[in-house]
DNA sequence: CCCGGAAATTAATCTAGATTAATGCCTATC
DNA sequence: GATAGGCATTAATCTAGATTAATTTCCGGG
């Protein structure tokens, strides 16, 4: 299922085996998101809202060949920089980029939902920022 | 850039500012491969050749709502398993997922390729199977 | 067959980030 | 303004994987 944020803010999350979240993306207003991209689920996904929202549902049965394949292409590109970044840069690097790329979402939620999405616990990030603070 | 794979074996890969290269993909035979998805590059990407390939050039200025959405629907859904991957999973988790959905691939490229793919080192993917293999 | 270079393995050491746990916030509720 | 639960910070310890380095295995070309 599938939704596009008219106002509020949401997120969507996996589960892992020892039942720890990871989020996979949040979606202020004017994103689409979506807890299952293709028929086959390729991880289970689950959407919840981190403030109060309104949201469009998009029809179940939408026709694939009709969504427009510009936001598309740009999404892959956003995942591709993210495992990009997954897979070379360190925890801090990581915090900096995020803060650059979408710093309203920064304002809104909580720091430890910023360390899941990063892909660390909220102690390596608390401990990254401090030390970089008191130079470093 | 964008090729479609008639033969043979690609990758697509990003070199960090330590030097690194970090595999983004591999594409086989039938694979679409490209270097920069967006008008804005994401990350640098460069495209070579493992095997002996011929490819077909995709036109330079292809209309982008051209583009099938069904399979760049299934590719976001693959960049997504890949992220979760490593956000969640172990180094010897993710090598196993990878040798179950391409097993094909592991025939074919040095296992140094394999680790790049994956996130980590050639000696942590030897280590960690030669755990695996003498029990534990 | 022999040689040379790349790939893989193994081992010792190091480190970023995880885990565990204690302490100090806030801020919403009564 | 006391109480409580979620969040952030700090610190001590632990560990998966990185780094470095030496040894071996594997080929492909002469």
């Amino acid at each position: 299922m599938a939704y596009v944020v008219e106002e509020g803010l949401l997120r969507s999350y996996s589960i892992d085996e020892k039942g720890k979240e990871h989020i996979f993306m949040f979606a202020p207003e004017g994103w689409i998101i979506a807890d299952n991209h293709a028929p086959q689920v390729p991880a289970d996904l689950y959407i919840d809202a981190l403030e109060d929202s309104t949201v469009i549902r998009l029809s179940k049965d939408i026709n694939i060949a009709s969504i427009n394949t510009l936001p598309l292409v740009r999404r892959l590109a956003v995942l591709q920089k993210r495992i990009i970044m997954l897979m070379s840069a360190s925890a801090l690097e990581r915090y900096d980029h995020f803060v650059a790329t979408y710093p309203d979402i920064v304002q809104r939620v909580p720091q430890k939902m910023i360390a899941s999405y990063l892909g660390i616990t909220p102690e390596a990030l608390s401990k990254v920022k401090g030390e970089r603070a008191r130079g470093k």
